[in-house]
RNA sequence: CGGGGCGUAGCUCAGCCUGGUAGAGCGCCCGCUUUGGGAGCGGGAGGUCGUGGGUUCAGAUCCCGCCGCCCCGACCA
């Protein structure tokens, strides 16, 4: 079946939108694939959910080969299931109650649910499971943003493997890391296998499908050398040595009048802002206050701090800071400190100029182990010029979007649901999970992000809303009408899905639109060219035209 | 939640500072001409100026509240 463009709703633009910022945000509303709703909520118009369907289609295939099972979950959740796994806190998830005071949620994830379903897996026999559906997600975000990038409601892919160890878990989660890479490549989206933080939904091995992307809101890390990889938020690097001063025997005090940034503090004593040391007052949820350490010329890198400390912290008040330290920021240092200090590996040696908790007061010659007693870990935040931790080549950092994720949680659902089965010893045990997500909307807009040029987007095949775009230079011509309708019908006849713009409208509108909707292949019929008895094909990437005669189209096509 | 910006026709915007009967371009409808990179001429439709209140003879314009949207930060599978 040949879709005729003049029957669809397909409402392209010519100006980009006002509000939009990523180049995925502005072609696919320009383009007529998807439109906003509200904040983060949106449509997708016919052509955007033809998209979708595609990307759908080929993570459903993956799935399936690795033995995955599609079943369909409700989005309306009783509250009493996250109440039992403990993820009641959680801000973003939205809350609602029926017309009796009964309360739900609108999941963006689950593994309650899936965890609930599982308690009817009673032996070793039944296992290992691999269950997934696709279904919308809602999460209340703070703040969505960039059209498909960030949204408040999406749909999500995902899927949940149980066995009955950790052995099977671990085999479990090669299929599906298979899976992942066997769909990203038939997507053509370039992206990275990363090393990644488990947030909120609580696991142990971690990994992020990464795709480098202007508008991305990740940090990929990689190592121009070696194969080296990681999320900005746990990458690690190796960064230069300080030039340190002459040692001191015991820290000296110096007046520094006035000054309260690093970069002062370099100036005014003309030392290397690497051999000085940060201080950064946190406060846990409990309420203790812990100090945690990094090298001047570093950023503590919260999610390590996180991981640190074991909790979730916040920045301690100016209050709360003068009251432990009896100083004011930018004055503060371990010495004298009574509290817990969790210091950067990068102090583990030397001796640095810090805080001396006297306000206008800095020490020279503080050392760690000597002067105050901290407990070491990796806070810091890696940053250009850093080199690799495996070969130590030189790290590089782009910008990305998480459009895959995948962990092992474990036992983390099955325990507090009660989620055991009868092993071959005998024994009772919980089921050991993973959990594996994609949000083909984030793919959608990944792929924008890679495939496009200033005329609009360059669609790879596999998800094309229409592989073949035939284009109708009629202007009035029944005849050349005729043609173009013929060309369109071999195409469709073919198996190829084949839209024909036979559209009133004049030629150049018509190329401006195909470029924006970005079809792969393109043919072009028009008196021009059928003088020849031929018509012009380009590809959508090329953006060339080649004259073939009509009986050749076939050939043509079959070769790109 | 903090900071910034914006809200006027379907879209992109001007008008607001300095109050006086709401505009442009594109799009849309009709007619004629035109037809290989967003055509030309003629005619026409379309707006509670986000919303509520206040000041004023008079408010898109000035003042106050609220709502919505975007960006940065915080936060975040």
């Amino acid at each position: 079946m040949v879709t005729r463009q003049s029957q669809l709703f397909i409402p392209t633009l010519r100006a980009d939108p006002a509000d939009a910022e990523a180049v995925s945000h502005k072609l696919l509303v320009r383009g007529g694939y998807i439109r906003q709703v509200s904040a983060g909520v949106w449509t997708f118009l016919p052509l955007g959910w033809r998209v979708h369907q595609k990307v759908v289609q080929i993570i459903r295939e993956e799935m399936n080969a690795i033995g995955g099972q599609e079943m369909l979950m409700p989005v309306l959740t009783p509250f009493e299931l996250w109440q039992q796994s403990g993820r009641d806190y959680i801000a973003e998830i939205f809350r609602l109650q029926d017309r009796n005071g009964r309360e739900y949620v609108l999941p963006m994830t689950h593994e309650e649910t899936v965890t609930f379903h599982a308690k009817e897996i009673a032996s070793y026999r039944q296992l290992p499971q691999i269950l997934y559906h696709f279904s919308i997600k809602e999460r209340d975000e703070p703040r969505s943003r960039g059209g498909l990038l960030r949204l408040r409601e999406f749909i999500m892919k995902d899927a949940y493997s149980f066995d009955r160890d950790e052995a099977g878990l671990d085999e479990s989660f090669r299929k599906n890391e298979r899976a992942y890479h066997n769909m990203l490549e038939r997507l053509e989206i370039e992206f990275h296998y990363v090393d990644a933080e488990s947030g909120m939904m609580g696991g142990k091995e971690s990994k992020d499908f990464l795709a480098p992307a202007a508008s991305g809101e990740n940090t990929l890390v990689t190592c121009e050398q070696c194969d080296y990889a990681a999320d900005l938020e746990i990458a690690t690097g190796i960064p230069r040595s300080p030039d340190f001063p002459a040692s001191l025997d015991r820290p000296e005090d110096v007046e520094t009048p006035g000054v309260t940034t690093i970069e002062a503090l370099a100036d005014f004593l003309r030392v290397d802002a690497a051999a000085t040391s940060k201080a950064m007052p946190v406060v846990k949820p409990d309420g203790t206050l812990v100090l945690g350490l990094v090298r001047g010329d570093d950023r503590l890198e919260e999610a390590k701090m996180a991981t640190a400390l074991g909790s979730d912290f916040r920045p301690a008040t100016d209050d709360e800071i003068r009251e432990a330290f009896g100083a004011d920021g930018g004055s503060l240092g371990p010495v004298g400190f009574s509290g817990e200090i969790v210091a950067d590996e990068t102090l583990h040696d030397g001796q640095f100029v810090a805080g001396a908790n006297r306000t206008g007061w800095h020490l020279k010659g503080v050392q760690a182990g000597r002067d105050f007693e901290p407990r070491f870990a990796d806070l810091r935040q890696p940053r250009e010029g850093d080199r690799c931790p495996r070969c130590g080549g030189a790290l590089h950092f782009q910008t990305a979007i998480e459009i895959g994720h995948i962990f092992k949680f474990g036992a983390r659902y099955s325990e507090p649901f009660g989620a055991t089965f009868l092993d071959e010893d005998g024994k009772e045990k919980p089921l050991v999970g993973g959990s594996y997500g994609i949000g083909p909307a984030r793919v959608m807009a990944a792929v924008v992000e890679q495939h496009h040029d200033e005329r609009g987007i360059v669609w790879p095949s596999s998800i094309a809303p229409y592989e073949i775009h035939v284009l109708a230079l009629h202007g009035g011509s029944e005849e050349v009408l005729a043609i173009a309708e013929a060309v369109a019908d071999d195409f469709s006849g073919t198996g190829r899905d084949v839209l024909l713009d036979d559209r009133d409208e004049r030629p150049g509108e018509k190329f401006a639109d195909a470029d924006l909707i970005g079809a792969p292949l393109r043919v072009t019929v028009g008196r021009k060219s059928l003088e020849d008895d031929s018509v012009d094909l380009r590809t959508r990437a090329a953006a060339e035209d080649d004259r073939v005669g009509v009986r050749d189209v076939p050939k043509w096509v079959s070769e790109r």
